[in-house]
DNA sequence: AACAATCTTGACCACTTGGTCAAGAAATTT
DNA sequence: AAATTTCTTGACCAAGTGGTCAAGATTGTT
């Protein structure tokens, strides 16, 4: 009897000091960047020796490669919403309110892909051919589909999706500056809510989704 | 005779290697970070012995900051034109361009910006707090007036900043992702172009200071 | 209780790094 | 042409790095 629990036990073992091994590296590698976080310092944020590191990630770049796949796994999903939506107005709402929710609770794992897309993407290069690269078509698919449809002006799909990724990400990878610049205090509950009002305002009026209200055409009805 | 050469080229032989150590220098932290860049590699990409890096730059985090001073004059240029606007459509757009080109021509120095920033600017916090305060608070007051006198739909000037900041520099910062995601291969002039125009057509519309050319207003005219 | 996995850890090593230094080469000044 | 300042450079060093290892502790299994 209680076979799986101890079997789960002892298989979780690994697991929980892998996910805590990881949530430290991603701080670290974040803070220091790749080549100027060390083994010691993710250990000591770990709180557990170096060599321990090294036994359940072999290397430096294995952890590494760790911590960027759990990232990117949460960038793939933050975009589910966008296939759900019905048209441009839903979608880049919800898209841009869900990635600026992970900006602010999640901002290490933007800042560790940008540290590393900025250096040449070194280490993850085949994630961008792969990965990415069919993701940001299949968008681009979406948006060409909601411009055919009249759903929104013309734009080039590419641009729009950089523009929304660089305002959004903009707010965890340069968290320091705008803090900073907000009187070194983090942006309140009240600041969030404007900042994401104020994008999306920008955004989707910007692209002609807003409410038709403005012209009251009379061939309408 | 050509004393005044002679002095010119004495004086000149300290700034010609120092302008040279920093442009090499430019290149190899926005590849590598403060931390992965080694004086070596700046070294050879300059064509000199280390030793002699010392001899300009005692160490690397003079060499380092004197990088990011010259980069730093180049983001407060970029922005003259912004005073000088007479409203929001002719100093948004021109910023825009002056930005976008920047990060076309000179991704280098918007990469070490950012790999900094990311970081927590650890080296540079007192410009943040100096300069950048300062400058920032300057642009919020005219965009504040331009909004006061009704030639844009109101909007959180530091919001706003941030995201013409975030929108142009991702195409110095993100410059391989784009590139990637491009068929690896660098934009065209005509993509240059198109980019240009999409940005500055989805902000000025966004902000509710395009032609209001759109509805066909039987009363006008 | 004996055995076998799995996990923990301090001590250690080869290698790279930023930085030094002293000897000399070039260029300026007197 | 002698003296002086500026520049160049190979050799060197102390400190820190990623990674190893072997001995032991824990846990699970028979």
């Amino acid at each position: 009897m209680i076979l799986s629990t101890q079997r789960n036990q002892s298989g979780s073992k690994r697991k929980e000091n892998e996910a805590l091994i990881i949530t430290a590296a991603e701080k670290i590698f974040a803070d220091m960047g790749y080549a100027g976080a060390t083994m010691q310092q993710i250990a000591d944020a770990a709180g557990l020796p170096k060599a321990n590191l090294h036994y359940y990630f072999p290397t430096k770049e294995i952890l590494y490669r760790n911590v960027i796949d759990k990232i990117f796994n949460l960038w793939l999903e933050a975009a589910d919403i966008f296939d759900a939506a019905e048209g441009p107005k839903d979608g880049l709402s919800s898209y841009i309110d869900a990635k600026l929710e992970s900006s602010r609770h999640f901002p290490n794992g933007s800042k560790v892909w940008a540290n590393e897309v900025i250096q040449g993407a070194p280490i993850i290069q085949d994630y961008l051919e792969s990965k990415l690269t069919a993701w940001t078509h299949s968008k681009a698919e979406i948006i060409e589909m909601w411009i055919a449809k009249g759903l929104m002006d013309p734009i080039n799909p590419k641009t729009l999706l950089y523009f929304i990724w660089s305002a959004t990400q903009h707010y965890a990878d340069f968290q320091h500056q705008i803090r900073t610049l907000n009187n070194n205090s983090d942006l309140t509950e009240a600041q969030w809510s404007e900042v994401k009002e104020d994008i999306k305002k920008l955004v989707l009026k910007g692209l002609g989704v807003e409410h038709v209200s403005e012209c009251p055409t009379i061939s309408d009805e």
